[in-house]
DNA sequence: GCCAACGTTGGC
DNA sequence: GCCAACGTTGGC
């Protein structure tokens, strides 16, 4: 199993939108970036992944869980775009911020401090566990 | 709201 | 195939 990271503006898709959906989850869609897509095409069913707030708060705040691998984005006829289903698992007991992951020495290597643009990004086991740590979890 | 960083597009 | 122009993301 691997581990990634998932970003959402909570504007516009947030973590209690995902919770909302219930076990059945919702498509990742809207990703336009290829990094990211290759990234989701190599999502296998029961993978977890992180859910970031960006621009407000800031912070890991969930559990996500892969149910659908990479298929068309919906949201576009243009097939070069794929997205996958995630589902929240459940929610992190203490927020993890981006200034808490720059701070520790052990991230300093995650795509989160190093490529803040990329919007789905692999996160090693390690760093997750470290993550899970600081998450009180 | 600004702007730096980065990715993509298109002219040459 | 290079690179300038442009668009988007996301931190501040």
């Amino acid at each position: 199993m691997r581990y990634w990271l998932f970003k959402s503006e909570p504007d516009v898709f947030g973590w209690d939108d995902l919770v909302a959906k219930g076990k059945s989850g919702e498509e990742w869609d809207g990703v336009r970036n290829y990094q990211a897509r290759n990234n989701m095409r190599e999502m296998k069913k029961g993978d977890r992944g992180f859910f970031y707030h960006s621009n407000k708060g800031k912070e890991i705040v969930g559990i996500v869980e892969v149910i659908a691998e990479a298929h068309p984005d919906s949201t576009t006829d243009d097939a070069r775009w794929e997205c996958v289903d995630v589902r929240a698992v459940k929610p992190v007991k203490t927020p993890v911020s981006l200034d808490q992951a720059k701070e520790d020495e052990r991230l300093k290597d995650m795509a989160l401090v190093t490529n803040t643009r990329l919007s789905v990004q692999p996160v090693s086991e390690a760093e997750w566990n470290v993550v899970m740590e600081l998450a009180g979890m």
